[in-house]
DNA sequence: GTGTCAAGACGGAACGTCTCGTCTCGTGGT
DNA sequence: ACCACGAGACGAGACGTTCCGTCTTGACAC
């Protein structure tokens, strides 16, 4: 492992200036025109600087939108868990197509994404830091769907996230069809019709009728 | 439409050996690193020659591989149709990981989807000439499966797609996780249960065949 | 003769490395 | 308590390199 330099001695000032130039840079010129030597240049800092702390391009922009959503002190996030499920997940899957509409997001989302695919380290940050957390809160929700058996309790909830999001994402990375509101209700229907529990691994009253057969 | 050079001039020899260098370069050095000088410089070609044909490297790697998969005459593409729906989709969908794993393929590929994510125009062609055939493949074999009742007759063919690969490919695509052909098996039983026909829509054969199974 | 070709010169952009001289600390001697 | 010192991060930017996309030249083919 090649040692970085000493991080208590860094310039919070530089680091804040870069990101913040970073941010700017992205939304006005677009990822791929973006160079290091214009956010030294707009942050009033050496290139050096740069360099020393972040491996590249990519590592920079996501540090940049990682300084914004690790702002607020709520690091936990919770999803919608009202009992009926298939509303919490529409509720959820509809926001998800609009932001994926938003034109502010989908540069700078779209080049991270692009970067993470040919970048492993880079990918690993990116599920540690901000996919982690996200997956980790739907896993969540569809746990207590099995707690409450709307959901089987032997399925494989990776499967299940994948199932119900790869399709969205899919659609939005390759612009391979429209994304809409109804898209997204679709999804969450066939999900749940895939998802649900089998008759014989019901919750309470059918636990008891299960006890009686295995017995 | 930008006037092109009369393509009857053309000179196939030089065209073929772009193609080739282009396939060659980026096998070795990745398409990252993959320049037109590069290629150009082992073709024996001018870079003008690459700039008069083709408007960007990823359409010069597209073509490259195009070139392959064109050469058989066998241009209409058929997938496994045994009647047995479950079994067809889990040969194709191990075969899909089979290839995925390659490490010859696995560069390519993944450049190529990496410029498509960026690129409208590039994405335009590689859906005209790569991906459409075989997607129409895929969804005449689900045809063929709603036809004979596997298959809900209403399902939105597109949205079964994508609910069929879209996990498996996310899950190559970003690293997400294994591809093993225990998962491939996986996701086409979870893809049926979603999709299977609901029991008021059957056809009268099926309808007797099912009430016996069941009962 | 007109247009494509190979070859390569050209100006420009950005890369990543490398000095410079400055500034900011923590430490130790007094 | 003070301050001189040294380590090291800093802004600035020169440097050599790579690659871009355009342009020029002379050879060759239709």
């Amino acid at each position: 492992m090649v040692k970085q330099p000493n991080p208590a001695r860094r310039s919070e000032r530089s680091r804040q200036a870069i990101l913040t130039a970073a941010r700017e840079l992205v939304s006005e010129v677009g990822y791929a025109k973006l160079s290091i030597e214009a956010i030294a240049a707009r942050a009033g800092v050496g290139k050096q600087t740069i360099y020393r702390w972040w491996p590249s391009k990519g590592a920079v922009v996501l540090d940049a939108f990682l300084a914004l959503s690790e702002s607020g002190p709520e690091d936990s996030m919770t999803l919608p868990d009202t009992g009926d499920l298939e509303a919490d997940l529409k509720v959820v899957m509809r926001a998800t197509v609009a932001e994926f509409a938003d034109p502010a997001f989908e540069g700078p989302i779209r080049a991270l994404n692009t970067e993470i695919i040919n970048d492993p380290a880079l990918a690993a940050q990116y599920r540690a830091r901000l996919a982690g957390p996200v997956e980790e809160a739907k896993r969540a929700r569809l746990r207590s769907a099995q707690r409450a058996g709307q959901l089987a309790a032997d399925a494989d909830l990776d499967l299940a996230l994948e199932l119900l999001y790869a399709p969205l994402y899919q659609r939005w990375l390759f612009r391979s069809g429209p994304l809409t509101p109804a898209y997204a209700d679709a999804l969450v229907e066939v999900f749940l019709k895939a998802m649900r529990p089998d008759v014989d691994q019901l919750t309470d009253a059918q636990d008891s009728a299960k006890l009686e057969k295995s017995g």
